[in-house]
DNA sequence: GGGCAGGTTATGTCTAGACATAATCAAAGG
DNA sequence: CCTTTGATTATGTCTAGACATAACCTGCCC
């Protein structure tokens, strides 16, 4: 283990512990550099590393002191489907519904995403039974879709994963109805509740796609584990 | 602009855009040095940041490269309900249902949390409607709890914010239809879809708390937005 | 007393080196 | 041909300083 390492661990011990709660100080950098016999460089890294963990805040002239954790947030993974149900050890398919290009804003509605765009439909089955429902646009003056028939047999979601990078997303996730188009499509109840997980991607600001997947409430949970600075 | 920033920025830049895509290799920490006329440090600073970022990635004697951001993922923020509400400029009030001490490991079934536990129930109110119902345990063995009637005007979510810090946390996101019972308490058509939150927290590996809260689902919608490095 | 100036102090950024470590490649040896 | 060894090279860690900056304190002057 390096020295700032153990200089880190240390601290982050006290802070875990419990023995140092949030607010309190910790010691002087130089003080840290007197304990260790370091250079002060090698004291700071350590810090700034318990910093970006956001286990403490440093203030100039003041000193360091123990954060207040006091932010709930998790990093919620959204994989892609056909991975996730391979993961699962079940067997993963997709079936196409639509596929073609819309060019009146009006059937774009809220999604953001400018025309033309490509609307797809479709569905992901695990083991034989539906999984999600989709329904996805795809921007294409910023991404070129190579051929028709590209989502015949491979889900958009993946296809885009792999040929196209993003630099931002947003999600929104809710609860709703099946209703009727979508109960029937996913073999459900009219009045069972779904999952609904939608996402925009952007790319330096560009609408790149918008998916809408609907899963059946009793056969999907979003997961997400969380340590602050693990 | 510090330099580290701003070589940190260049470099930002040059990948957001596209013209460094996934894989491509980032110009040498002496090729930096030699460009911006700055000390190895300097330069090594910038690159570590971008590896925080997840925009590169360094391999020794190799060198560094564009990540490739293919991980979906996101920060989901769970702020303190009753500081979600007043933020949205509506009046929140908590309204307790059963506070009790729970000794027997059945009644505690598949929380994780150990007995003796504190059972909670009670209601969010936000704009005088109903907003969430949550169901808590409390570990008593870790969290020491003042006085009886302390979760009688504020709920025991913000009081464990602002009380107990923790190290870990687990969150589970699904739909449920309401059902009996807390139809009737949210004020909810006995089938309408309904958004459920389940929240583990750890301290040091010893249980905290378990909390399940449900939301109407056109009441509430969780909202994630991420930047792979922002 | 109120406000401003200057000193003190702790962190922020930076330099110009040093040695450690790990991956790669090429040459030597079996 | 295959393995090992050594040289090379880029990053990882570290030192011992330097000056910058921001917050706080003290004392002075009005």
């Amino acid at each position: 283990m390096t020295l700032q390492e153990r200089i880190r661990s240390d601290i982050e011990e006290r802070i875990r512990s419990g023995e140092l709660r949030p607010g309190d100080r910790i010691p002087f950098e130089h003080e840290l550099v007197a304990h260790y016999g370091c250079a002060r460089a090698t004291v700071s890294k350590a810090l700034e590393r318990l910093v970006h963990a956001g286990l403490i805040e440093r203030r100039r002239k003041v000193g360091s002191f123990v954060a207040h954790p006091q932010v709930h947030a998790a990093v919620l993974a959204v994989p892609d489907l056909a991975q996730l149900i391979a993961a699962r050890g079940e067997e993963y398919h997709w079936t196409l519904d639509t596929c073609r290009v819309v060019n009146r804003d009006a059937d774009i509605e809220v999604s953001g995403i400018p025309a033309p765009a490509l609307l797809i439909e479709g569905v992901h089955f695990a083991g034989g039974q539906p999984f999600a429902m989709e329904r996805r646009l795809i921007a294409l003056d910023t991404v070129p879709v190579p051929r028709a028939d590209t989502f015949e047999t491979e889900a958009p979601g993946s296809w885009l994963l792999h040929h196209v990078p993003w630099t931002d997303a947003r999600h929104r996730i809710r609860a709703v109805s099946a209703g009727g188009a979508l109960a029937k499509r996913l073999k459900l109840d009219a009045h069972a509740a779904c999952l609904q997980v939608e996402r925009w991607t952007w790319r330096t600001g560009r609408a790149v796609t918008f998916v809408r997947q609907t899963f059946p409430g009793d056969r999907y949970d979003l997961v997400a584990e969380f340590t602050p600075g693990g």
